[in-house]
Order: C-alpha cells, then structure tokens, then sequence
DNA sequence: TACCGGACATAAGACCAGCTTATGACCTCA
DNA sequence: TGAGGTCATAAGCTGGTCTTATGTCCGGTA
C-alpha cells in the first residue's frame, strides 16, 4: 500500500474537480445526494460514487448519511466552505472567459483597464448575469488610452479606467476608490518599520509597472512635493511580475491593494505604512461626452457605481 | 455540428479543468510549451493538446506560438490572471484539506475557531509549507471552549480563537484584528442610507448567527450602552446561511468582514456603516498558561503574529 | 405487522478524455 | 548546413466517470 508511489502528485491530484466541489455545494444546500444529484443533471448513483471517492481522496468523512437524507460533518463543513471559493473563483474566471469570446453580436461592449478586468469586472459580470440574464458582454482590456480610442471609435459601449483624469472626450463618474499600498518581502528591513516618510519613499528605488501605468502617475503626483519618485529599480510588465519580484526580495513595490489578497493574509509580502500620503485613485467608469449611457450599459454602470473598496 | 446540443452545459464543463490551469500558469512562467510540460510532469504533446482545448474551449486564442517558443496574448494574460485566482483557492483547498486529513502522527496540532480556520488558516499553512515543508499540520475546528479544551487536555498544541476574552487557563496574544460590518440586500432601504445612528442597528431586528457566536458577543458588547441587541429576526447555524437570507432581501445582518469577499464586490450585499460605534474583534493566537509554543507552534505563531487585516 | 417510499450503496458495461511514444515540420544560430 | 530548440500530428492505451439495474436499510402508516 505504501511503496510503489510513483510521481508527485500535483495539485490537480490531492483537490478534487470542479464537477465534485460543485456537487458538494449542492448536497450541503439539498441535504441529500440524491436532490443534490438532479440539481447538477447526473444520475445518483454517480453523486454517490462522486463523493465518495472525494472522501477518500481527502481522507476525511464529508457526509453523515442516513436513510433520511445526508448531512455535513464538521470537516465537511469546513471543507464545502473551502470548495465554495474555489467554485466562486471559477465563476469569475467562466463569467471573464465568455466576455473575452463573444466579440461579435455582443449587447453591450466593455472596455476596460487591465486592473480593473483583473480584479472588479469579473465580479460585476456575475451581478449583471443574475439581473439580467442574457446580456451578451464583450471585453476589451487595454490602457486608458485605448479605452478612450474605442470609445470614441464607437466600438465599445462603455468603459472603465484608472488614474487621476479622465481622457479627452469622454465623460465619466467615479465608481470606485483604490488605495494603493507599498508592500516589501518580509525579510525586507521596512517590514519591521512602523510607518515610512514619504521622503523616504521617494528617495528609494522601487519595483514598478512600466511607464504609462495608472499605479505610476498617481505616484508621481503624490510624491512630487517630496522630491519626486526616484529612478525604479526594476520595470515590469505585469501585476504578477511585479509581486513576484518583490516576494523574493528585489526590493519594494507599490501595488493596488486589489492585487494584493494571499500574499499579505500569507506573510509572502507586508504592508508599510506611509505617513501623511494618501495613495489612492479613483476608477471611473467612462462614456463619449454627452451620450450617457442606456440599456445595457446603464444596468452594468447601476451595479457598479457604489461598489467603493473604501468610503 | 450545432444543433445536437443536448444537456445545460455546466460551470465544470465550461471552464478548463485545475490541471489545465497550472499548466497554463507554467506556460506563462517558463515561456515555452515544452519547459511548463516538464514542470507539471507530463509530456510535451500532452501539454500543447491541452492548451489547444483550452483555446478551443473558450473560444480565445492564449498562446503566440514561435520557434521560439510561447508568449500570452493580451487576451491570455487575462485569462492566466483569473487562473491564477482559481489556483490560489484550490491550493488553501489543498493545505486545509490536508491538515483535515493529518489527525494522527502530526507534528502541530492547531484548533481553531470556524471563521479562522476558514478565512485565515489555510493562507498560513500555506505559508508555512513554504518555509517548513514536511511540517505535518492538523486542524480541528470548533468554538473558543472546544479550543480551550483541546489545549488544556494537551491534545493541540496552539489554538486561535476569536471574541473579547481569553478562555480560563490559557495565555495569548493578539495576532489580528476583525471588522465586523452591517450589511444589506442592496434593495433594502438601509441601503440608501449614508449611515445608521448605533440605536437604529440596536433597534433592529438582525440576521444573527446562533447565541455563543464571537461575532454575537462582540455585538452585544457594543450595543450594550446603546439599548442592547433587538430581538434576532433569524437565528442561522453558519455564517453562509446568513449571508444567503440577508441577500435575498429577509434583513440586514453583521458579519464579519473576512467572510465577505465576491459578495461586495458583486454588489449582492452592500455595507452600511454606523456612526461610533466599533465593532471590531481580536483574533487571537492561544496556548496552555505558561506554556509558550515551541518548535512548529511557535513557527506557525511567527507567521500569523503581524497578520493584522487592519491595524 | 406488513407494506410502501425515500435514501444510499453496489455492480457491470459503455464511453470519452487525456496520456504516452514516435515522428514531422519549422525556425534560429553557429 | 547541421544542431538544437520550438510546436504539431498521429495512433494506441488506460483510467476514470457516467449510466442503468438492482440491493439494502429505515421510518411512517394502515
């Protein structure tokens, strides 16, 4: 039993599927695999079988099963919690994924900043599907630049961008706040700092997205009194990039807080604080001047508009 | 080609399976389609069919495929960021799941109350995988007196536990801080208002967890000077229960703010705050008076000491 | 007491998706 | 021009998961 283990297994081996997490969601809300079984269109003798091998994969008793129905354990408990995110976050990425498809005959064409379709619109999409279900969406991600460019063109109905002005030509409300936050690997010597001066922000190199980031300009305004932003020590492309660098010590970073979930609630990066700056930009939802927007893109801009990450 | 379609195709059917994702992941790391096979341990044709389904799947080309190997396209890098998110909540799947599994022959036994072994303990384990692999880790979850217990009778050797006093017989030390927040169906009137007077929340019928609850105590502690907690509208046994009877409009409820993530974010629930009135918890790391946790505990303790979620 | 119905488990066979190995085509660099 | 990297294609195998058909258990009810 315990000697002929052969490869190590990966992830997508010790987790159960999608398919079982989903099916496991449906048991705890039916109280019943049989129920839970119809809700998800298989037979219950496969909900059965589903399960049991997830038990036995997990090594842990997910059900109490009686003649009259099947409730959670509390591993079970635990465990359907722990699955609910990962089915969460797969509905964010099916709800992104189809935006990207659709393209053509779409009802509503949405532009928005990359960090924006990282991390909200996802979200926004879920929201607009249970009010309005039906509503093809297309997406187009790309910089303010290129938002205000489709906009205009015509070629997308509504947008969303960050950053301290809104693009000629268009107009636009804010629907959101975004701090942003200087983060350092733990082993950095801030780490340990209460809180920074924005002196000595400005005068350390930092890892940074590359020019033309809306992270940038609000930096460069906010530390322009005190001395401006000193040269960066690293140009990334990317978000991803970016963490990654700083995680493994290169230096310091300043991120969107929306970007920063796991790594700070698991330590791989910390907080310092700033005294007497206030990093944080607004994200606006967008439109060509004077044609403020109707059908489709009123009910996304409705869902939206109040979605503050921070009063 | 379209027109025999015959089953709903579900959320497992639409999105790419886990492996697929890490596969991705790796592509976008290594540059190369072969470099990311080796990584996740299969073969390189293996690798490229499944990017190939993949795309074909979501109807979005991923890769710039050269001599040279692969790069993301704009849409890909997209697609490798929702990914990502997936990945991340399948991995804290993983570490609780296996610390569900341990039980017996572990080298650190942690128990802990529902909301931290929910939120917050599988972004530590994580953690201290990574900086003490083979730590064997196992969890029991129950409330601060099962925690108390378990330390007492020497069957854990750390516990975390959430409310406003240390259970009899064990030291601790505040290792993070928790908002608890108002919130309601965004169609409730609550939902208009800027603020609420602490009075209006005392008078109010509330969606509440079951009497015994952190978040309860912490409730009425605040409101005590304010009148006192109303009588509960609903007594629910978990915190998604609640969650799911305050989004379909039956009351305003308090939870605690880790517990809402996609919720806000999609607007089902909205914030509603309450003017000077704190409510706000500790979490805390516990252990057998006397007794400071040694080896593995007191690894894991480092970790979460300064995990502060709002300082 | 005997029966009925709901719930879960088991068994046997069909089916499909993904893997592997072997090979080919293409580009770049020396 | 050949070597070494890239990705794609083809053929065959394997394993997991589904379905249908049935068995077992329990509780309520006449």
């Amino acid at each position: 039993m315990s000697g002929t283990e052969t490869s190590p297994p990966s992830l997508s081996h010790r987790v159960p599927d999608l398919g079982a997490m989903v099916l496991l969601l449906a048991v705890a809300r039916h109280g019943s695999l049989g129920r839970a079984a119809r809700d998800v269109g298989i037979s219950q003798p496969a909900a059965s079988g589903r399960i049991r091998s997830m038990e036995r994969q997990l090594g842990v008793a997910l059900l109490d099963r009686s003649p009259r129905g099947s409730r959670l354990t509390d591993a079970g408990a635990l465990v359907t919690d722990w699955a609910r995110r990962v089915v969460e976050a797969a509905e964010a990425f099916d709800a992104g994924a189809q935006a990207l498809r659709d393209r053509r005959d779409s009802r509503l064409r949405v532009a928005a900043s990359m960090t924006i379709a990282e991390y909200l619109l996802p979200g926004w999409l879920i929201a607009l599907r249970a009010e309005r279900p039906g509503t093809a969406v297309s997406l187009l991600a790309g910089n303010s630049a290129a938002v205000a460019l489709r906009l205009l063109a015509g070629e997308a109905d509504l947008g969303f961008v960050e950053g301290l002005s809104i693009p000629e030509g268009l107009d636009g409300t804010v629907i959101a706040h975004d701090r942003l936050v200087v983060v350092v690997a733990p082993s950095h010597p801030w780490a340990r700092r209460d809180q920074l001066t924005p002196g000595e922000l400005a005068g350390t190199p930092l890892i940074l997205r590359e020019h033309g980031s809306g992270t940038r300009q609000v930096l460069d305004a906010a530390l322009a009194v005190h001395g401006g932003l000193a040269r960066p020590l690293l140009e990334l492309s990317s978000t991803t990039a970016v963490k990654g660098a700083a995680e493994s010590g290169a230096g310091p970073c300043v991120l969107s807080e929306l970007a920063l979930g796991e790594e700070l609630s698991a330590r791989r990066l910390v907080k310092v604080r700033v005294a007497g700056v206030r990093l944080r930009r607004q994200l606006r939802a967008v439109w060509p001047a004077g044609h403020r927007p109707t059908g489709p893109a009123r009910d996304l801009l409705a869902l939206t508009a109040g979605a503050t990450h921070e009063p």
